[in-house]
RNA sequence: GGACGCGUAGCUCAGCGGGAGAGCACCUCGUUGACAUCGAGGGGGUCACAGGUUCGAUCCCUGUCGCGUCCA
């Protein structure tokens, strides 16, 4: 007998613990077993686990679970991300919180310092919450992008770029977060719609002969503006290009350019150009050689470049000035209120700034050419397929890639500054002080560049850093020899291009073209239940944790798992999660009916070698579900799995099997009249129960370890006595179907189900129990029935099972797979019930038989459409037909008898 | 503006060339030998719209409308 109740808060924590203690969390050491590789897309190490989390996470678990148990070398390699801006910031808001001196004052020894302090204390907080979740990381090898070992492949792969002429410095436009005073990437941009307005500025022509409007909506910027564009072909402005306007305010000339940019249908056609603060300007500046003015310091106040009126201003209060400015001057030509879209730093949440400076950059577009013919000859494949257009969409219009950032967390980069402002890039200061007495033949002294590389930089470097490289290489026996290429990468499309198209071009260049992983899954993005994407602004995150302590962490994977539908947003909802936490109850249920009725492994047991079709049948289905799974999740298809498994559990296993085996297995204290049957079915349900577990626990891994656990003393000893968690994964050959079996037992289910269906529409009572009377069937369908009687007496409330030749008076007629059953019920028959009933299913069947002979007669279809289909038409019609007749037959009788 | 995707039962979604399914919700009934976190039965859909291809279209193609995401 199981407790009541399956109790995921005790069970949960337990399971876990004695899980990774086993070690079975780590990769079997058995040379020839093939090797299973995933590594985990590393949250940030000051992250805590949201639904996104949980679903990326538990999809990845599912798999291992399953590789694992397939047998094979699996290892899930976990880890964390130092995640720059975001744990800088978060150490100072604590300092600040606590009063303490800030980063500057601080230093940035002290700062770092405080920050791995900080790590020390509360860094394992996401890894802690996975645990939670079930993940079967192997924690002897969690790895983190800031420890030594990654920080040396860092130092590597940065130099040996270098030295290759795929990173150099520039000069170029990046998004500059003023909060943060750092370079940011483009995925820590966020786009916002915010109210704005059109300003519309005259700017004088130089001569006094006219003006030119310019619509903006930053007027700041027009104290950095370096010339005024019109389109070519532009005829309003023919007789301008080439002449200049004078910038109210800055008093310069600027001249009036011709360039595709600007877009006759807007406004007035004219555009002002701030080659400086807009990332189209800039274009239109190189193109056409114009100044680059930057007026802004990095704080985005106004620089020395300005007017000293302007200088010092905040770029906010700058704007409101300019256009005061433009006002007094009389040049204001109008406001509009407008929408627009505007930079913001997903951090800081300050408008970024578009500016010029001095950066690091990778040249990706020559690591994206081997990148992209990995994807195109299938070394490497996305699942679902179409994701590779996005992938191919942004690789083949690659952007130089700035790497360096203005922080004090991260990788500092390994380049040193000497006299002169000549760079040496080495992977130690030893090297560059090398490098720097040969080319100065003397010591000479050299500083440090002071930034440290984007966080994107190091987590490129993941699937092979985390094994090991550079210490290890890939011709030796490491774990990066057995482990790389790693077989799936399971993460979710929004880092598709910052994270996915870099760790295949870093994969590729430095592991000797090997691509890092052989498949891409691309996980849905989870929304609430009204498919917003969930934010804490919005007030409607569902905590993962919090799901897992209202119904377990089963509950909440298996829904993740069976919602999980490809390039879909997944909306979840309590309702849903609670759904198949009753799931769960069911197979613990089901697991103490087996273990009160006796259901144990039996010694030797053969599924092959049962009798009773019952028996024969079910083992058939749990082949068929076996099969199914096996496929659904080594093609990623974790949604197919999840309804396969809860379909044959549910609707076959519990509601079919359990119930008509129940006559088998006679009452615990009332042993049935077949021994021998009743030992076989108890045989069986047992076994079904194992291969269920083993099927199941990918999925749902603690109430199965926990049944398995529950049941390990019935019967025979299994196969293997450890966890379910390393059990063998079923492999059932498809001999174990057998039709005839399926035949017999779906026609006793048929009866049933068609049997209640009549008795419930004419509201027969529970109590009445009527024989059922067979009027027409083959000799097989009749034995099988006569046979049948006992559970069909049972199932469907019936007195016996038996055959007459002719029905009595006020019998209701039904049709089963041609077989002509009757239920003579006539003290309760509602005559007007029973003749709509009739006259419905009658119609029915009208109206499918007009359609199929319609199909019938169309000499176009007989003779086009295949042999098969013309055939299952012809039946179809032929069995219609036959049940009309019948039918109807009852339904004049019935007008007869009243 | 460009690219991609999506419009199937009240809701969330499966299906994707041969007369449409599930879960939840809803209605009726039920203390039947595990399970009320349950069981039995039921209602409910011109598969967005319009054309086309085909013997046959929810499924393929084109267009329209609506929605979403990403990139400008």
């Amino acid at each position: 007998m199981l407790e009541k109740t399956f109790d995921p808060k005790s069970v949960e924590p337990r399971l876990y613990a004695a899980w990774e203690a086993s070690g079975g969390f780590k990769p079997i050491d058995d040379p020839n077993a093939e090797p299973f590789s995933i590594v985990i897309p590393p949250p940030n190490v000051t992250g805590s686990l949201h639904i996104g989390h949980a679903l990326n996470n538990t999809l990845q678990d599912v798999l291992i679970r399953f590789e694992r148990m397939r047998g094979k070398a699996a290892l899930w390699l976990p880890g964390t991300d130092h995640a720059g801006i975001a744990t800088q910031m978060v150490v100072e808001r604590q300092l600040a919180e606590a009063g303490n001196q800030s980063r500057r004052d601080m230093g940035r020894e002290a700062f770092v310092e405080k920050i791995w302090e900080w790590k020390a204390k509360s860094g394992g907080t996401i890894t802690n919450q996975l645990k939670r979740l079930g993940a079967s990381c192997d924690w002897s090898r969690e790895r983190f992008t800031l420890d030594e070992g990654l920080s040396a492949a860092v130092r590597k792969v940065f130099v040996t770029l270098y030295k290759q002429k795929l990173i150099y410095r520039d000069k170029r436009l990046v998004n500059w977060d003023p909060h943060f005073q750092t370079a940011i990437s483009d995925l820590e941009v966020e786009q916002r719609e915010v109210d704005g307005h059109y300003w519309h500025f005259a700017y004088p022509l130089e001569d006094g002969s006219g003006e030119i409007v310019v619509a903006t909506t930053r007027p700041e910027t027009m104290l950095g503006d370096t010339a005024v564009a019109v389109h070519p072909k532009d005829e309003r402005y023919q007789g301008l290009i080439g002449r200049a306007v004078r910038l109210p305010i800055v008093n310069r000339p600027v001249p009036i350019i011709a360039d595709d940019y600007a877009d006759p249908e807007k406004g007035s056609g004219a555009v002002k150009i701030t080659p400086a603060h807009d990332f189209n300007d800039f274009l239109v500046g190189k193109r056409n050689n114009l100044p680059m003015i930057n007026i802004f310091d990095d704080f985005a106040h106004i620089n020395d470049n300005a007017p000293p009126e302007y200088r010092g201003l905040d770029r906010f209060a700058a704007r409101k000035k300019v256009v005061e400015a433009f006002e007094a001057l009389g040049l204001l030509r109008g406001i509009e209120k407008t929408r627009h879209m505007v930079p913001h730093g997903d951090r800081s949440g300050v408008v970024v700034e578009p500016y010029l400076t001095d950066q690091w950059y990778v040249n990706a577009e020559v690591l994206a050419k081997p990148a992209i013919a990995a994807i195109e000859n299938g070394d490497t494949v996305f699942v679902p397929k179409a994701w590779e257009k996005t992938y191919f969409e942004w690789m083949r219009n690659i952007q130089p890639w700035c790497i360096s950032r203005q922080l004090w967390w991260g990788h500092r980069i390994p380049a040193w500054f000497g006299p002169g402002g000549k760079i040496f890039v080495a992977e130690t200061e030893a090297g560059a002080k090398a490098q720097a007495l040969e080319h100065y033949g003397r010591d000479e002294p050299l500083r440090q560049d002071e930034d440290v590389l984007d966080t994107w930089f190091s987590s490129a470097l993941w699937p092979f850093s985390t094994l090991g490289w550079p210490e290890k290489t890939p011709d030796k026996a490491s774990d990066l020899a057995r482990f790389y290429p790693t077989h799936t990468l399971i993460t979710g499309f929004d880092i598709i291009f910052f994270w996915v198209a870099r760790m295949m071009m870093q994969g590729i260049h430095f592991m000797d073209g090997q691509v890092p992983f052989k498949r891409i899954f691309i996980n849905a993005l989870v929304r609430d239940a009204e498919g917003k994407k969930m934010s804490k602004s919005k007030g409607n995150v569902m905590d993962p944790l919090e799901l897992v302590d209202d119904y377990g962490a089963d509950a909440l994977r298996f829904t993740l798992t069976a919602m999980s539908g490809q390039a879909r947003d997944i909306k979840l909802s309590r309702e849903r999660i609670e759904g198949y936490r009753n799931f769960g109850t069911k197979l613990w249920n089901a697991t103490n009916f087996c273990v009160v009725n006796g259901c144990a492994r039996a010694e030797g047991f053969d599924p092959a070698a049962v009798k009773a079709p019952l028996n024969r049948w079910i083992v058939g289905e749990t082949t068929r579900t076996a099969q199914a799974v096996t496929a659904a999740l080594d093609g990623c298809g974790f949604d197919q799995a999840a309804e396969t498994l809860y379909r044959f559990i549910w609707r076959q296993y519990c509601d079919w099997y359990v119930e008509l085996a129940k006559p088998l297995l006679g009452k615990p204290d009332e042993p049935p009249a077949d021994l021998v049957a009743q030992a076989e079915t108890q045989a069986t349900a047992a076994w079904v129960l194992d291969v269920v577990l083993k099927l199941l626990h990918p999925v749902m891994p603690f109430i199965t370890e926990e049944i398995w656990a529950q049941t390990a003393d019935l019967g025979a000893a299994r196969d293997h006595k450890a966890f379910l968690m390393v059990a063998r994964w079923p492999d059932l050959p498809s001999s174990l179907i057998d039709p005839v079996a399926d035949a017999e037992i779906g026609l006793i289910v048929e009866t049933i189900v068609e049997g209640r269906s009549v008795r419930e529409a004419l509201n027969v009572p529970h109590s009445a129990k009527p024989p059922l009377l067979i009027l027409e069937a083959d000799a097989g369908q009749r034995a099988v029935l006569e046979q049948a009687t006992p559970l069909i007496a049972k199932m469907l409330r019936v007195a016996e099972v038996r055959s007459v030749s002719e029905a009595p008076a006020g019998a209701i007629p039904f049709i089963v797979d041609g077989v002509s059953f009757a239920l003579p019920v006539a003290e309760f028959i509602d005559v007007a019930a029973e003749r709509g009933r009739l006259s419905k299913e009658v119609g029915v069947l009208a109206a499918d038989i007009a359609r199929t002979a319609g199909k019938l007669a169309n000499a176009d279809f007989v003779a086009r459409a295949p042999e098969e289909v013309v055939e299952e038409n012809r039946e179809r019609l032929a069995d219609a037909e036959a049940a009309k007749a019948k039918l109807e037959a009852a339904l004049a009788r019935l007008a007869a008898a009243v």
